[in-house]
DNA sequence: TTGAAAGCGCTAACAG
DNA sequence: CTGTTAGCGCTTTCAA
């Protein structure tokens, strides 16, 4: 492996030079650019990311935390985000906290080690105290970590109304919404708590089956619309996630309730997903590639101390489906 | 931000010796060690991960190159690596080629640079040339790349046979094959072939859709959807990855097809998305964490130097559905 | 416009 | 068992 000493003694000149011409600084008469440039090519030179981060204390690198990456939502925002922060010269390092013990706690210990610059956080911690008096570059995701932390998310409460205007123009009477853990401090929590007193305004029962922790399989949301289905009887409407959702159409289906006349169907995040299969689902869409540039440009700023004045918020948007 | 010197003059000893203790390596009397860890954590000390990566010229990252993560095959197929690479002391950097011209070069490049250690590629390449002469560990996930590159992919004939089975045992007399690019080297390229002589044999007629180079889109499987309804108005029968086939179910069920008992799917691929909705999909499922384990662990050992004699390809299974 | 020299912060021979 | 020394390969003052 050629190193930039080498080069500067085949092109005759200094190391100094030599990074000079490499990363267009400073003033370098046209003669020695082309002797390095020659030097370069006959060396087949490439310098060392390494040595390079080592000095310029950067790797270019932003971590990606989520719970999972085999799930629709998180799918579609990882690759937004990495789209994103590779237009803004950044590579996505990327972890799965799901199936890891103490995964994110590493995670931050990497930040720490400065194996990269900045971090996009959008798992389900519960432990929030690690992220206490964390000075490095970090944007939570849809998630409260602390006072310090900004947070890039939806309008969560603007997508529980649309949701329930959705349901109000059909004569439901009993609706069960299926939430997340609801231990996981998220901005998330208000789209159902809009959804449900919107409900009870206009006398609609409502009632609530919580996930587990963590739970993102399919095999997770199946066993959750199965217990629904086997618990509620007299339900005609659900509201949940796009996974949540295509789970109890299966389950539905095989129980043979009609869609949408014997009971309607709500999903939110509105992913690819709920636009394929047999029936298209009326969805509250997450605007994912706008948050994501959004979280991308943040941490990106936040890593170069530069300060703007993006918004922290977007507004999500129905998709009118066959469902509702 | 505290270095090893200041842990080394704080403990009283050598920066080596701190080095030693840190990574427990050599022998260090356990007197000197409790000094050095006091003194770490006296100053709240943490290594800096780039000084490490260039004195041990390694960065532990191996990065992964497919073509889109918000694609249920690729999405799964990452969370599996990531966990296993994870769990052999690697993290994962990711890049979706897709939306970014010229970006599978640049990470060829960043290989070059020991931006990561090694390589899993999986992007879809049209032009092969960038991997001649590669020294860097690489291996290709079911991609043809070069003579030495080692690619690690599904039984794709046996696949193709599994699938020509399902179909085989009802009465199809045409059957259409949605298919990826052809221009594309890869083993999947096996699957449609095997299937399509096997129909043939059985004196069942079939035919071929093509989908543009790097379309991996809900909206890119449907707009083929559309069209293969527009073009064939007598097929039973319809083969092609679980995309393409929850997309066609779309469009049979908006045309009024009866499945299974107008239409017949099978999907390739068999990801959590064929197994909810309102009708599960009869699907060949490719064994994507053992694929995935399989994949992490031979760039590893190549990282390392390691000669292994794991398998290179796996067999998949069938999924009963509803579909056929 | 260029070169010498001093880092960046850690690891690893080698000597003692 | 521990310290000295010499890197790893690049960037960046600062003088010339």
């Amino acid at each position: 492996m050629a190193r930039i000493k080498d080069v500067a003694k085949e092109a005759g000149v200094a190391a100094s030079t030599v990074s000079l011409v490499l990363n267009k600084k400073g003033y370098v008469s046209e003669e020695t650019r082309l002797k390095v440039e020659a030097a370069v090519k006959k060396l087949n030179y490439i310098p060392s990311e390494m040595a390079r981060n080592l000095s310029l204390r950067r790797t270019n690198i932003i971590g990606v935390i989520v719970p999972s990456i085999a799930h629709p939502f998180f799918s579609e925002l990882a690759e937004a985000l990495e789209t994103e922060l590779y237009s803004l010269g950044y590579k996505m390092m990327l972890c799965c906290t799901k199936y890891k013990e103490n995964s994110e706690r590493k995670f931050i210990d990497m930040l720490k080690r400065r194996t990269m610059d900045g971090i996009i956080m959008g798992a389900h911690s519960l432990d929030v105290s690690i992220y206490e008096g964390l000075k490095e570059p970090i944007i939570a995701f849809d998630r409260y970590l602390n006072e310090d932390i900004p947070i890039v998310h939806c309008d969560h409460c603007y997508g529980g109304r649309l949701a329930a205007e959705a349901f109000l123009q059909h004569e439901c009477q009993h609706i069960v919404g299926i939430e997340g853990y609801q231990g996981v401090h998220t901005p998330a929590n208000d789209y159902h708590r809009v959804f449900h007193q919107a409900m009870r305004e206009h006398g609609v029962a409502t009632d609530v089956l919580e996930m587990p922790w963590n739970a993102f399989t399919y095999e997770d949301f199946l066993l959750t619309a199965e217990k629904l289905f086997a618990e509620y009887h007299e339900l005609d409407g659900i509201f949940g996630s796009d996974m949540a959702i295509a789970s109890c159409m299966r389950v539905a289906a095989r129980k043979g309730y009609r869609i949408p006349q014997d009971i309607r169907l709500v999903a939110y995040d509105g992913t690819g997903m709920t636009q394929t299969g047999i029936q298209p689902v009326t969805a509250v869409r997450q605007p994912i590639e706008e948050l994501a540039a959004l979280a991308a440009k943040k941490v990106v700023n936040k890593v170069n101390g530069i300060e703007d004045n993006l918004p922290w918020v977007l507004k999500p948007r129905m998709l009118r489906g066959e469902t509702c």
